[in-house]
Parts: C-alpha cells; sequence; structure tokens
RNA sequence: GCGCCGGUGGUCCAGUGGUAGGACAUUAGCUUCCCAAGCUAAUAGCCCGGGUUCAAUUCCCGGCCGGCGCACCA
C-alpha cells in the first residue's frame, strides 16, 4: 500500500464489484437497457431504492426536522424568466469551439479571454465572439490550428422543454432544487412568520445535460439532490456552534491548495473558526454534516472537506466547500456547502413581480428626516407627457440625493440624457420626520447541498468488504442497519413444514413491527447467509429444530419450559452478518431484541446467548 | 464533443463467415443441513442500423451504450 498505483488499483477493482454487484443485486443499473440504454440515467432496482430511501430519511431527520426546518416539494420544470433571474440561463449556455485538426472543443469564450483584452467574452453574442477569433487569428490551445472561421456552437447544460402546446412558453429541468425554493420565498417567509433566520429543505431531482455522463452513478444527468437554504440576517444572525465546536475536521482550503507544499489540515470546526479558516454558519453545517456522514458509514478516513478555489465557484457564490469521499483513489464531490449571500433573492426581486425582502423590525422606531416629494401631475402632466413619471422618478432620486438643489427657486433634473428645469413648488418638495419601525432587507443564503446519488454510491462503496469464512470467500456490504435496504432476513433451516410455517409466522411479527424482512427457503443455509451478506443485511434469524422442539406436543412449550433451563425450544439462531457470529434469543424476544439492534440501543456483543 | 479500448444468457467470460459454449447465479426435484456442498433437470444470450456475401454474432461503415484519457462539471 505504499505506492499509490497499488491502492487505486485496489479502488478500482472494489469499484468495479460493486457496479457489478450493483446490477446483480438490484441496486442500481443504466435504465431504459431494453432500448440501448441511455447515457447518464439509473435506475435503482429494489436494494437501491430501499437503501436511498433510507438516506432521504436519514437526512430528513438531521436536516429538517433536527434543525426545525420546513420542508417543501416543488416541481422540477420551472418556466424560463426563472432561469434568467437565477443566471443559469446566461451561464449555462457553453460556447464551444472545435478545432479542425486536432478535434478538440475548446472554451470559445476562454480562447478569447485568455489571448485578447477582452475579460469577460462569455457575455458576447456569438457572431461577434467568431468575429474575435477570426480577427485575432486565435489558435487551438491544443496544437496551434487557426480557429477562425470555426462555427462557435452554444452547448446548452439545461434540458429544455415546452409547457403547454407549442413553443410559446418555453420551459426547463431545474438544474438544482434550490431555485424552488428561492422563487417561492415569499410565501415560505409568511410560513416563517417573518423571522430570520428559518430554513427551507427540499429533497428531489435535478436535471443537467451534462457533455460526458460518467462513473456509474457519479455523474448523471438526472439525479437527487437534497438540499437546505438558510435564510439569515447577515447583520445579526450568528450559528449556535456549541454543539460542534469538538467535532473533527480534515480541512484542505483553498490556501494549502494553492500553496507548493500545501496538505490537509486536521483540526475541529471551533478551531477553524477562531483561526479565520471558516466562517461561522458554513462551519456550523461542516460539523452536523460530519457527523452525519459516519453515522450512514462514510470512512472518515477517506472523506475531507476542500475549498473552492477563486475561479471555481459557482456566479452565486462568496464562499464554498464541498465535502468529498475518496472513491477509486480519486475525491469526489458529494455535497457543497455554500454562501450564496443575496445574489439568488435580489435577483429574483429584481426580475420578478413579488417582494424577496424580510421586514426586520428595530429595537426601537427611529425618527428619521427625509426629504420628499409631492409632485403636482396637473403641471408635469401636460408638461411632459409620457416622461411625466420619469420625471417624478427622477425629482424623487434628487430629493434623496441632494436636498440643497431644492434650495432655489428650480430645481434642475436629468431625464434620457436631457435635461429640465422644474419650479421647486411644483415639486411639493419637503423636509419631513418619519418614524422607521424597521427595514426590508435581502436574506442572505447558506446552502447544505448533498449530492444523493453519489452519497448512496460512497456509503456502498466504502462498505464493501471481502473476507473468509472457514475458508470460503465472502462478498459483503457492511452497511449501517440505518440506512441497509433490508435489516432482516428469516430462513428456516431445512425443508420442512414446520420449519418453513414457524419462520413465516416470525416474518409476520417482524415486518408488523415495521422492520423491512425478506425470507428465504431456497438452496441451502450458507448460500442464504451469503445472499443477504452481498446485499448487506445485517442480521439473519434462522429458524431449526430446537426452536420447535416440544412446541406442538405440549402446547406451552413458551411459557414454564417445563422447568428445563437447558431447552433451546422457541428459540432462534440470530446471526450478525459482519462477524458471522451466532446467538439464540427467545422468539418472544426476538422482535424488542432485532428493533433495538436497529436503533443502536442494543449492540450484538451485548446479547446472552 | 475528441481519442483509445470494449459490447455474447441475470452476472463474468470463451468462441465462430454456415446463428453459439463455460463458470457463477436463478428455478424445480432428490439429498444434506448453521456459513457459496453434491446429483438431475429447466430457464435464458450474440447492442442497433446499413453494406459486402448464397449466408454476418463474426468482416466493413455508421450509430447507441460502457470504461479510461482530454475537455466540461455553472
Amino acid at each position: 500500500m505504499s505506492d499509490d498505483g497499488t491502492t487505486s488499483t485496489d479502488d478500482a477493482r472494489t469499484s468495479e464489484q460493486l457496479v457489478e454487484l450493483a446490477k446483480r443485486r438490484g441496486y442500481f443499473f443504466q435504465a431504459s437497457g431494453a432500448y440501448g440504454g441511455v447515457g447518464g440515467f439509473y435506475t435503482f432496482g429494489p436494494q437501491g431504492a430501499a437503501l436511498k430511501g433510507n438516506v432521504e430519511d436519514a437526512w430528513r431527520e438531521r436536516f429538517a426536522v433536527a434543525e426545525g426546518n420546513m420542508e417543501i416539494d416543488a416541481p422540477t420544470i420551472m418556466p424560463e424568466p426563472v432561469f434568467e433571474a437565477s443566471g443559469h440561463l446566461d451561464t449555462f449556455d457553453d460556447m464551444l469551439v472545435e478545432c479542425p485538426d486536432c478535434g478538440e472543443s475548446h472554451r470559445a469564450d476562454h480562447v478569447v479571454e485568455d489571448n485578447t483584452e477582452y475579460e469577460d467574452a462569455e457575455g458576447l453574442p456569438i457572431p461577434e465572439v467568431e468575429e474575435i477569433i477570426a480577427e485575432y487569428e486565435l489558435v487551438c490551445p491544443a496544437c496551434g490550428a487557426g480557429l477562425a472561421d470555426q462555427a462557435v456552437e452554444t452547448f446548452n447544460l439545461m434540458f429544455a422543454t415546452n409547457i403547454g402546446p407549442g413553443d410559446a412558453q418555453p420551459g426547463y429541468l431545474r438544474p438544482e432544487t434550490a431555485q424552488g425554493i428561492f422563487v417561492e420565498f415569499p410565501r415560505l417567509k409568511e410560513y416563517a412568520r417573518n423571522q430570520l433566520p428559518f430554513g427551507v429543505t427540499q429533497i428531489g431531482r435535478a436535471y443537467r445535460n451534462e457533455i460526458s455522463p460518467r462513473r456509474s452513478i457519479i455523474r448523471t444527468r438526472e439525479f437527487t439532490q437534497a438540499e437546505l437554504e438558510l435564510f439569515i440576517d447577515p447583520e445579526d444572525d450568528e450559528p449556535d456552534l456549541s454543539a460542534v465546536t469538538d467535532v473533527d475536521v480534515t480541512l484542505y482550503p483553498a490556501s494549502e491548495q494553492e500553496a507548493a507544499d500545501g496538505g490537509h489540515v486536521e483540526t475541529t470546526i471551533g478551531d477553524a473558526v477562531n483561526d479565520g479558516v471558516l466562517q461561522p454558519w458554513i462551519a456550523y453545517y461542516l460539523g452536523v454534516a460530519r457527523e452525519w456522514y459516519a453515522s450512514l458509514g462514510v470512512d472518515m478516513d477517506r472523506f475531507r472537506y476542500r475549498q473552492h478555489l477563486a475561479g471555481e465557484r459557482s456566479h452565486y457564490a462568496s464562499d464554498c466547500w464541498d465535502a468529498e469521499a475518496e472513491i477509486d483513489g480519486n475525491w469526489i464531490e458529494i455535497a457543497g456547502f455554500s454562501d450564496r449571500g443575496a445574489y439568488d433573492l435580489s435577483k429574483h426581486d429584481e426580475y420578478s413581480e413579488d417582494r424577496f425582502t424580510v421586514f426586520q423590525q428595530y429595537d426601537e422606531p427611529r425618527t428619521v428626516e427625509r426629504a420628499v416629494v409631492d409632485p403636482d401631475m396637473s403641471y408635469l402632466g401636460p408638461e411632459f407627457g409620457g416622461d411625466a413619471q420619469a420625471v417624478v422618478d427622477a425629482l424623487e432620486t434628487k430629493a434623496e440625493r441632494d436636498r440643497a438643489a431644492f434650495a432655489g427657486e428650480s430645481v434642475e433634473i436629468e431625464v434620457d440624457g436631457e435635461t429640465h428645469e422644474i419650479p421647486v413648488a411644483k415639486t411639493g418638495f419637503a423636509v419631513e420626520e418619519q418614524t422607521e419601525a424597521g427595514e426590508h432587507i435581502v436574506p442572505h443564503v447558506i446552502e447544505p447541498s448533498f449530492g444523493v446519488d453519489r452519497l448512496v454510491y460512497t456509503v456502498c462503496h466504502h462498505a464493501y468488504r471481502e473476507d473468509e469464512v472457514d475458508g470460503e470467500e465472502r462478498t459483503y456490504l457492511a452497511l449501517e442497519p440505518e440506512v441497509a435496504p433490508t435489516f432482516v432476513g428469516v430462513f428456516p433451516l431445512q425443508s420442512d413444514d414446520e420449519l418453513e410455517t414457524r419462520a413465516r409466522d416470525i416474518v409476520d411479527e417482524l415486518r408488523a413491527v415495521g422492520l423491512s424482512v425478506t425470507y428465504d427457503d431456497s438452496g441451502n443455509i450458507g448460500r442464504r447467509y451469503r445472499r443477504q451478506d452481498e446485499i448487506g443485511t445485517p442480521y439473519c434469524v434462522t429458524v431449526d429444530y430446537e426452536t420447535v422442539e416440544g412446541s406442538d406436543a405440549s402446547g406451552d412449550g413458551r411459557n414454564g419450559a417445563g422447568g428445563d433451563g437447558e431447552t433451546l425450544s422457541g428459540t432462534v439462531t440470530l446471526r450478525e452478518r459482519d462477524s458471522t457470529a451466532q446467538k439464540r434469543v427467545a422468539i418472544d424476544d426476538l422482535a424488542v431484541t432485532i428493533e433495538a439492534l436497529r436503533t443502536g440501543e442494543l449492540t450484538f456483543d451485548e446479547l446472552d446467548g
């Protein structure tokens, strides 16, 4: 393990085995296979759907319920204006230019920015970019061939669709669940009774028309996000870090990434905040998330938080840390913790008809002097016609900024580049004392955003084990009980009506208390254990002849046991997946015992028997 | 989107210009019974479209899909 090659080879092998296992056992597989399959779309099979559901439940429990946040479920399709406002339409259209010689595609705007004085080529229209490339005789960054006369094409990473018949109302599949929350902010703030801070969560699908989907379910075109948008008052709200201050974290800050000899920093949330490495709100969620990830079985030796470099941040983020898990020797992003600032709400406030602000009352009402105008419209209307409203706006602005201008007989304002003189008497100018109870502020947004599919993959990958039991190779998934798709398997030791009946009774009893149970009487007992090992079922119950001994004849085998303290009548074996150890448990205690194992109140080692 | 490699039962693979075989898995029966045992049987496959050919799963072209590398990942 001393050289990296060995490690990554082992890891890559694990991935191959895992993908094969996932297909064979029903975790996940490529969708629409009957029609040749389509890139970047996966179906979660019976095991995978259950596992994913368990992960989502665990997330909901921790990030919605335990934090007192509210969950919503918004549409996956939203109309075009939403994405004009969010900035996704602009930043989603990548300009690509293909080299005629070597065939490589490059971002046309990057080629322009790197080789000319243009700094924001992304905002230029395509024909202009093509002209610039021709004019500057720009060449392919890879091979040096001329790019003049090559068509610049846009590649849109959002899935477009039409809402209703025709193409009058274009819509898009959301590229992140977040927009569904931001767009509904004006109503959501009412549900929060206009009190900051408050958080809104959503678990749902998002869509990105990736150029190149890769690595199984790591990079797909349709995926599930679990996002929390926390709305805060940037002036006043501070997180309570007491619960996370001692949480150990491995950090990889931007400064370390840029340093020649930079590396991971082992610290605690509290220290990182004190050292100024982390800002408090992001720190809080990094702490919460680390413990949560650990509880789901993510290997903390293959887990870190990496800060985005300035150049890789999204258009909306002022700071971002990713949670990364090591898979195949590579670090993959499994969550992003962004400070989105006021970006999204400001944009929607500007682009929509609604108000995306929260009214914050002052502790004490404030009295302020304010210069206002109350223009005489019977004068301005006839004088300026259709421009009258613009004149009013200009007067209001002038009064706010330069009340001295109203000191004389007339005031000068500028509308559309033209200067006008307005008699002050017609403006209704006055300085008034106004009482203000508070102000409208645009909340800032802290966003922990989790990739559910990638987490499912990570949990499986980090749980993948191979060992030997009695000289036989064994593959198993050491999944945490909380996420395991099936919690217990129940088997009759061998084909026998009495054993099978008893086993089926036990299945019913365990299902009745809400456990996920599977029954299997096919093949010998060892084979059945291996089947459950492979899908990560934590426990198996086996009914044998000792279980049913005496229960038929006496009819009360469970009650007195006839004074024979050694009898195993009425007991079953309970086998633990990871150790393959077995203990005998009374059927009467079985449901309670297994339930306690599931919740973690009891460990297998603590069991008698 | 480009390059390299690949695509054969559920899974993993072998093979062939005359439509295929193994292993594992699955199902049933017998047997055994607490860790992938044995026997018998059954189910099940050549990615799609064109071309060449009497005949294509095989050769050629294109497409689709996958892995890896490049680019991309807002």
